[in-house]
DNA sequence: TTAAAATAACACATTTATGTGTTTATGATA
DNA sequence: TATCATAAACACATAAATGTGTTATTTTAA
């Protein structure tokens, strides 16, 4: 059994809920773009499986995908943090 | 010996130097903030070196390490994208 | 309701970010 | 110069993102 600090478990489910809406606006602005995950992951040059487990927020993506991502959807980076 | 297509080549390098505006950029706000980098290492809860690496474009960070870093510096995540 | 399209859910290998620690270099200050 | 603060540069282990492939499930449209 190992014990955390209940301020260090709150910033873990901060993070997940934070990926989660992510996630949530990613698809929001795709499916705006009127394009299927695997159009995406193609334009993207990045895999259809990895476009999957950034809107499920099951993975924690970085910098450079997110680059490849705007540059497909033609928006800005900063779009993708833009929800609420 | 390996044949990689120019835009490929092309692409990695726009995502390294990305990366170093995205470094630059983040070492200009923590210096308006006037933090060191061990200060914003322990207000974001991220070692030290990954600051640094972080900074001099070293690395491709991800969303939550941005999200730890946003909050340490009082600014929105989107700030950290706000460079040309 | 069936078929096709789209997405989710697996597994697994490889690469790389993260995390921890130590040592070196640089810059400012006394 | 010597000291101290800051940052860079190492090494190395671990966790997780990326990348590739296949199989199920869900959604959409005929």
């Amino acid at each position: 059994m190992i014990f955390y600090h209940n301020s260090v478990i709150e910033l873990v489910l901060d993070e997940k809920k934070y990926l989660l809406k992510f996630g949530q606006n990613l698809r929001q602005l795709r499916r705006k773009s009127q394009l299927t995950q695997e159009h995406l992951a193609i334009d993207s040059d990045i895999p259809i499986n990895q476009v999957g487990r950034i809107e499920r927020g099951e993975i924690n993506t970085t910098v450079t995908t997110l680059l490849k991502i705007s540059k497909a959807l033609k928006v800005e980076i900063i779009e993708l943090f833009m929800f609420k």
